[in-house]
DNA sequence: TAAAATTGTGGGTAGTTGTGGGTTAATTAC
DNA sequence: GTAATTAACCCACAACTACCCACAATTTTA
């Protein structure tokens, strides 16, 4: 049952298949509007995991990086290291993707896989890495997270 | 009766099933309002309860997420880890949400429930959880108490 | 007080979901 | 051009979930 259109909440834990495939959760494949006709951009995320953006959204994103100058060469360099990993992947009718080695490579990909919807895409982790990550964070960011939990009433 | 929507008072006693199904108190699901589809969102709360909010008060907190940057490393893992145990979950014709088992393990679930109404979303116990928050807080907060009361007028 | 409606709990069944693997088409290498 | 490798598509099946019905206990209504 979907809460909104292309918005994701939730973690599941799925496997890599031997052909390279993950299963995209059913409940997230139900919150994909018709027009991403299936299809999810996947791309190198900020902390070695894999993004996947609902086509739609990653359009979107497309749009913002057209209206920055290519001038500027930390604007070229934003560009180029945010499309140059990019690739658009429909799923299977049995709704799976399929990710590329380099993007498995990347995120250290085992067979165990997490996927966590994150209110306007999905994080594919290595369970492992996200554990090190939280772990590093939780200990120097007590502080910033109490600072936002008073902006956001949960 | 219904004081006003989406919003509960009080405490219920009930029984997690074989399902892992619990009752939603009858008076609950009639404060909630239509347009929620009789459906609530789960999700970790503090102190090892579960957090159930009406669909309508959870999309408020997603949409103060989405205007948080995820260029920041303290955003993305705040958005994570609050969006990444929450579910929603429509009650079905007898008024019963069932609950994953990652959350029934994370609030030490048993046979007995505790729900109780607090204002804009329903806590979810094990009773003797409960019991061991409240011991421990009853000793050391008498002077917080007496700060709240300055601002509540009870 | 009796009848009717509502509420909480148990359980059965049909459909959905996740996963493995096989077959054919497309791409690449030689 | 042909062989080898890769990718796309399809089928199968066990496990799980959503949906339905049943019924006792309680509350409401007449």
């Amino acid at each position: 049952m979907t809460i909104s259109e292309n918005t994701f909440i939730g973690e599941y834990k799925y496997s890599l298949d031997s052909k390279g495939r993950i299963n995209i959760p059913s409940k997230f494949r139900q919150c994909l509007s018709i027009e991403n006709d299936s299809t999810f951009v996947i791309s190198r995320g900020i902390d070695f995991c894999i993004y996947a953006y609902p086509l739609v959204t990653w359009q979107g994103i497309e749009h913002n990086l057209k209206n920055l100058s290519s001038l500027s060469s930390t604007n070229r360099s934003f560009i180029r290291n945010t499309v140059r990993y990019a690739s658009p992947t429909k799923y299977d009718k049995q709704g799976r993707i399929s990710i590329t080695q380099s993007l498995i490579d990347f995120a250290k990909l085992d067979k165990e896989i997490l996927i966590i919807g994150v209110v306007n895409k999905l994080e594919i982790w290595n369970p492992k890495q996200l554990k090190l990550i939280d772990d590093k964070l939780s200990k120097i960011d007590q502080a910033s997270y109490e600072n936002l939990s008073e902006k956001i009433i949960l």
